[in-house]
DNA sequence: GAGCACTGC
């Protein structure tokens, strides 16, 4: 093996602390305490040059490693200068969890309560107030802000972090605040002329003795934080002056991890870029010398030799799913056994996002001395666990990754070699605590090959969602839309015409009173378009709970080793018809035991997703009212109903039993596979329809239920009176 | 005969 050190970071326009200014009288006291612990970090040097870069810059790009601090303090810093008199600070991430854990660390810093000057808002919990001033929230929920507030005029400051994600939510996030930036600056400036000109016209006239600006200036200038009171275009008002507003300019603070930051610079209208260092510690990189034609037994072998070779420190394994971790699994307690005495003993511990709850939980426990964890993970340990006490981590450099082919209108799910980024990030988890090591096990020359960056998720995922949300935001070009990276045309084409086939727009492309009502709900247009049709149908409180049930991946657990168990247990919820009923019949039964924990994990039912749905269900429930839809409304047993519902949602997903007892899908005439996890599999129906389609080792269908064929053309006549070809011929 | 990871009034 050759080696290699770790990139370090690089020095070249790192920031270094500008003179100290006499400081301003309105901020948090710090305990002393925390006032220590936030002096040691190394961006505390850099804080008067960036608050003075964000003051005199419209948007501003922060390159820092992890460990830097940046998320936790910035924020801070722009409170304690001062700069968010006139509105908050928004700081967004694309996790739930991590807004939450900053919030609390924040708010305990800055000596608030969580929830009043500092907080957070994620779906289902909101802990902030109208006072609180730094606001951490998910990238999720900052866009349905924006639906309520297109110009966001609560916020002076949006700070969006781990950008280098690029997530598909902050890669709209981008487009949507550039835009909201340039408008509030073109409303300031209008303001700005109106203020002088009814100043130098009129010195005594009615304006003067109205409010003055809050901060007293004599006239607003360029530069910092400027509040100007100025007509809300968005509000259509005879009385002008009762509806006026404060706006100022929205400063936007993009934040990342990775040295890609002149691609963000440029998209930003060539923002200034500052360096902050990080605190991360050296990790050595290994390489294999040779390619490895099996890297299962490369993994085998490679965590073994550290375990009877290397000093103490736990094992982070990167594997590609599930299957993979249990068959290595498998392979190492196997040879367990066959250690050399007086090896110390080798826990093995997976962790892949459908795993239980409780066994997830295995990879936090300490390791008890005299002992090694090595942890097999998917890439749920790459951004979105931490997990302490690790010091090596093995490489197999591959990873599954979703994919969309908008021509054909198929996803898939497969493995695919990793990133440059990826491969860097899963090596710095073993340097988190102290100096570690990482085995890729590939060659040099392999990683020379990899892509930069992985393909960001907006060139690779089906586009109706996103689309829907830019046309509710007011954005009715979505193909000029300013995307930092333009998704392929076809792709937005094939989003505009299902919005269109599911009555989303109208003839003219624009969002319709449909559109608009299916934009209010969390949901996947397919699925909000089925909650509509339940109106009609009049099952509207069957088809919260299937759409709810059906918002969690995993909702069965089927371990390895008592796959018979699970099966059986699984069978007492079965329905005839498929999938959707046979969930119908797990949510009755969930209520019946009042969602018992015991209950749950006797039946194989995955507990923490259960309640999960309760709150989907629950907040849909609220929004059904809110729009004036009975969400009681029920079909009693008349459950034809629910599946018909579902049809028009899914119109474009059904197929038809062929003489050879395959499936061959409607739109598109392909041979469609039942996947193993459906109620269906291995059952012959006349037509069945399916919530998703998507290609691994076959072309999949899942979440499968058996419809009639006449109720194919009847789901969606505008969509079949163009392609009746596709239709069965007794229609 | 089998699914990477997130998210949302």
């Amino acid at each position: 093996m050759s080696t290699k050190e770790h990139p370090a970071q690089p020095s070249n326009e790192t920031v270094t602390a500008a003179p100290q200014k006499p400081k301003k009288k309105w901020g948090p006291t710090l305990t002393p305490k925390h006032q220590t612990e936030r002096q040691q970090l190394p961006i505390y040097q850099a804080r008067d040059a960036i608050v003075h870069a964000i003051k005199r810059n419209p948007t501003v790009i922060i390159v820092g490693e992890t460990g830097s601090g940046k998320t936790t303090q910035i924020p801070q810093f722009l409170l304690e200068a001062d700069l968010a008199q006139f509105g908050a600070i928004a700081v967004t991430q694309p996790r739930r969890v991590a807004a939450t854990s900053l919030a609390r660390r924040v708010a305990e810093e800055a000596g608030s309560r969580l929830g009043h000057r500092v907080g957070y808002t994620v779906r289902f919990d909101d802990m902030s107030c109208p006072a609180t001033k730094i606001k951490y929230l998910t990238d999720g929920m900052l866009m349905r802000e924006i639906l309520a507030d297109p110009l966001l005029h609560r916020y002076n400051y949006v700070i969006l972090d781990e950008a280098h994600e690029r997530t598909l939510r902050t890669d709209v996030l981008f487009g949507m605040l550039k835009q909201i930036q340039k408008e509030r600056a073109r409303m300031v400036q209008v303001n700005r002329a109106e203020w002088q000109k009814s100043h130098s016209d009129k010195p005594t006239g009615p304006d003067t003795t109205e409010k003055q600006l809050p901060d007293s200036d004599p006239a607003p200038t360029n530069g910092d934080n400027q509040a100007t009171e100025t007509n809300d275009t968005s509000v259509s008002t005879s009385d002008k002056r009762s509806k006026r507003k404060f706006v100022n300019e929205l400063k936007i603070v993009v934040m990342s991890a990775t040295l890609d930051a002149e691609r963000f610079s440029e998209y930003f209208d060539h923002a200034r870029i500052l360096y902050v260092a990080g605190r991360q510690y050296p990790v050595r990189i290994f390489n294999a010398v040779e390619p490895q034609n099996d890297y299962l037994d490369a993994a085998l072998v490679t965590s073994l030799q550290i375990h009877t070779e290397q000093g103490p420190g736990d094992i982070l394994l990167f594997l590609s799913g599930q299957e993979e971790i249990e068959s290595l699994e498998k392979l190492l307690l196997d040879q367990r056994s066959q250690l050399p005495p007086n090896s110390m003993d080798l826990l093995v511990c997976p962790i892949y996002a459908a795993l239980p709850a409780a066994q997830q939980a295995k990879v936090f426990n300490p390791t008890p001395p005299n002992a090694r964890k090595i942890i097999l993970a998917t890439n749920i340990a790459e951004t979105s666990l931490t997990i302490p006490g690790i010091r090596y981590v093995v490489d197999t450099g591959v990873h599954k990754i979703r994919g969309y082919s908008s021509r054909i209108g198929i996803e898939s799910l497969l493995v695919a070699p990793v990133s440059k980024s990826a491969a860097r990030q899963r090596a710095g988890r073993a340097g988190r605590e102290a100096m570690g090591y990482c085995y890729r096990l590939y060659t040099e020359d392999t990683f020379d090959e990899l892509e930069e960056d992985t393909v960001p998720e907006i060139l690779r995922c089906n586009l109706a969602a996103a689309t829907l949300q830019l046309k509710a935001s007011g954005i009715d070009d979505v193909l000029g839309f300013d995307y930092m990276d333009r998704p392929p045309k076809v792709a937005m084409l094939r989003a505009l015409e299902q919005l269109y086939a599911l009555g989303a727009l109208d003839d003219q492309g624009k969002l319709s009173k449909l559109g608009r009502w299916m934009a209010e709900f969390p949901l996947d247009p397919s699925y909000a378009k089925v909650l509509h049709a339940s109106q009609e149908l009049g099952c509207t409180t069957e088809v919260i709970d299937v759409i709810a049930l059906f918002s969690i991946d995993t909702l069965f657990f089927m371990p390895f080793d008592k796959r018979e168990e699970a099966a059986e247990a699984r069978r007492k919820f079965m329905h005839g018809d498929g999938d959707h009923l046979t969930y119908l019949n797990l949510q009755k039964a969930y209520m019946e035991v009042k969602g018992d924990s015991s209950w749950c994990h006797d039946h194989f039912v995955n507990g923490r997703g259960m309640r999960h749905v309760q709150d989907v269900r629950k907040q849909i429930r609220q929004v059904c009212q809110r729009m004036g839809v009975n969400p009681n409304a029920s079909c009693g047993t008349d459950f034809d109903k629910v599946l018909q519902c579902f049809i028009r949602g899914f119109f474009n997903h059904t197929a038809l039993l062929q003489p050879d007892g395959s499936y061959k899908s409607v739109v598109g005439s392909q041979i469609v596979h039942i996947h193993p996890s459906s109620s269906l599999f291995g059952q012959r129906r006349e037509a069945i329809f399916y919530n998703e389609l998507i290609f691994t080792s076959k072309l999949y269908i899942r979440g499968v239920s058996a419809i009639q064929a006449n109720w194919i053309p009847e789901a969606a006549p505008r969509y079949f009176q163009q392609k009746s070809h596709m239709l069965p011929s007794q229609s």
